[in-house]
DNA sequence: CATGAATGAGTGTTCATTCAT
DNA sequence: CATGAATGAACACTCATTCAT
């Protein structure tokens, strides 16, 4: 439909500049900050005028959402499809948290804006509640845990998933970015592969530092 | 580190500007965050001109430091002061978290900018770091918790309590701004009191979600 | 000048496409002015694209012309038909002036443009006091209303027409939007009709507020 | 206060700045439009910077505003000064209409501007009327003007008096500019003397071409 | 110590116009 | 004939910083 090529140079791109749009201000608002990255450093990175940024999209807060919008779609279909049949309540946990992980990864540039832009912009906040913690499907996940009987019945087990999500985050964040850190992170940390990572949190999720599994709940 | 008070309790004018500039940045950056504030948002709030700023402070960036610095010394006196020889485990680790916890309340503002501008500026994590985290100090606090013989002995000890370290916040940051959120956060969050949350997130990192204590991990 | 429809009435796609563009420009010049009306603005009126208002006119000033021509010619065309030889002075001079208002009211986005951007393309000046006031024509109908012997010999009969012009224009245009104006203008402004806002300047025109007519001017 | 030159060049000028502004603002307003006068243009009127221009006006429409103003006051109080006592309606109103055209030559480029933006924005033509033609004024004018005992009772002498005032505004514009025309409006416009003018309008308002003066009305 | 006018580079955004399709 | 992506220069406006006073 669109010929891309002419000569050697690109020459009109068709839909194809929206999508590198997207994908060159993701990589620019992670790095830079929404504020600090601006419409004119998309703009050279894309190898576009600032206008041709505007065709597509009406402001530069659209195309933050733009930028967002995919994780968050993604996370809702992760947890739609998240029925997670396990046998026991150690791989239903851990599953649980290495999709998560997964997106993490996938989507490190979107979540590190949102985690950024959060603070700031409280609608983001709903948005990302909106699409991963839905009050129901947290609930439903407390009953599918429960269900193994090998559970306590806490207080308030939104708040500990809560937690759980954010540490996973900060610390899949803090692993990714060691290399920049001098020192003061283990060195470790870096060394640490997913799975060791899984594996550990799952058990401290589990049961804690000091905790030790009991036959049943019953 | 900055010694506001000069002179036996008599506060020189200028002192009480600078002090004045802080607090007021401080709102004003955790509110809108590090360049959505800016230095005449800051005069007006002060009270001063945007010259006069510029007399206390070098840069935005210096003003930036100052407004994060008490917190982060705050953090280390706490820590330098934290022996906290209880007899049982469970204080032990309630203790250091209520510690944390009313850090992050003193300080609220404080740790919002660190939370947000870390994510841009690395440094801020190295500075945190080396006033919380230290290398030493977690080890050293392993050590003392695995004195009491009631724990295992994990893998990587220090990735745990940094998951605790921002689970504790993040909650401790939506609990304070859930009142602006509509709907999807537990609508009980904002009230589950202070004691309530500290003790689900200790019996949380002592025993998980199923975990039971034993005697002994000897 | 303009021939719109070719071909024995047959309407080609692309004259209907330019006739339309003139008129949805000439109503967004005439309700945001000729900068205030972008290309964007009225390719979005019209339906069509940016690109294709650029086939039928070179820029946008051409289609600025384009958009005031009519009335133009209406005026020249209304003029030269207007040999308007009626018995009597006043009928003579109403006459002349149902046909301004006929003309304004007809026209009146483009007249509108017109006057708004007189003040700065003195062209569009010289372009109306061609189609309308030309020299000859106000001479001519001077020397037809003398002949009705009724009327003093004015040293500038000129301004006085150029002034009873500006003022039908004017009031013309303030009863249009008085609608939106709230309570300066005489209420009763909107509800004057046609016919008495023209029998009221005809009988000012010739007798002005204390003039009596006398016989003859002899 | 403030020494404004310093070795020859204007260095820093405290508030003389803000009314330089306003005076280049209203030049290039009445020149090129509003639209058409960029504050970069203006900046480089005033040899000032665009930034300067933003800490004596909060916008380009504020500025405009300011541009305006002091014609509009003069306006208040000139008609308020306006008692007038004439001893016969001629002198009266030959007095009126020349305050009127005092006032447009004095401000002429303030008036271009009004009568120029006022067909987009509507407030203007609010601002105006409540400076100029106040419904008191122009009913206490009227009464003034029947107490001579020679005027007739006009169904809507509101509308011949804003006629009165478009038609003077206009001739007078048109004779400002008819250097920049070439042939088409009388050569003699720009050769008429204020005086002849204001005596033609005169003469013209009271008895219009064709009109005689009677001994009363009454 | 404090003021606030001034700067200059930058912001996000608009727009008339072009041109490959 | 028509499209709409692309351009580049302009736009109104902001801001960290300087400096004469």
């Amino acid at each position: 439909m669109f010929t891309y090529f002419v000569g050697g140079g690109t020459i009109r791109r068709g839909t194809e500049s929206k999508s590198k749009i997207i994908y060159e201000a993701r990589e620019l608002f992670a790095a830079k900050g929404y504020r600090g990255a601006s419409i004119s450093d998309i703009a050279a990175a894309t190898k576009l005028s600032e206008g041709a940024i505007y065709r597509h999209f009406d402001s530069k807060e659209m195309l933050l959402f733009a930028c967002i919008q995919p994780a968050l779609e993604k996370c809702m279909e992760a947890l739609k499809s998240g029925a997670t049949p396990k046998k026991n309540l150690y791989d239903f946990v851990r599953h649980n948290s290495e999709k998560l992980l997964k997106l993490f990864q996938e989507h490190y540039s979107a979540f590190k804006i949102i985690f950024t832009e959060a603070y700031i912009r409280t609608e983001l906040i709903q948005m990302v509640l909106e699409s991963i913690m839905v009050d129901e499907r947290a609930s439903e996940e407390t009953d599918r845990m429960l269900s193994f009987n090998e559970i306590r019945t806490l207080r308030n087990h939104m708040i500990i998933i809560l937690g759980q999500v954010l540490a996973l985050w900060g610390i899949f964040h803090l692993r990714t970015i060691s290399g920049e850190l001098s020192g003061f992170l283990p060195k470790k940390l870096q060394e640490i592969s997913d799975q060791d990572l899984l594996d550990d949190m799952t058990a401290f999720y589990l049961y804690g530092v000091a905790g030790k599994a009991s036959e049943s709940f019953k």
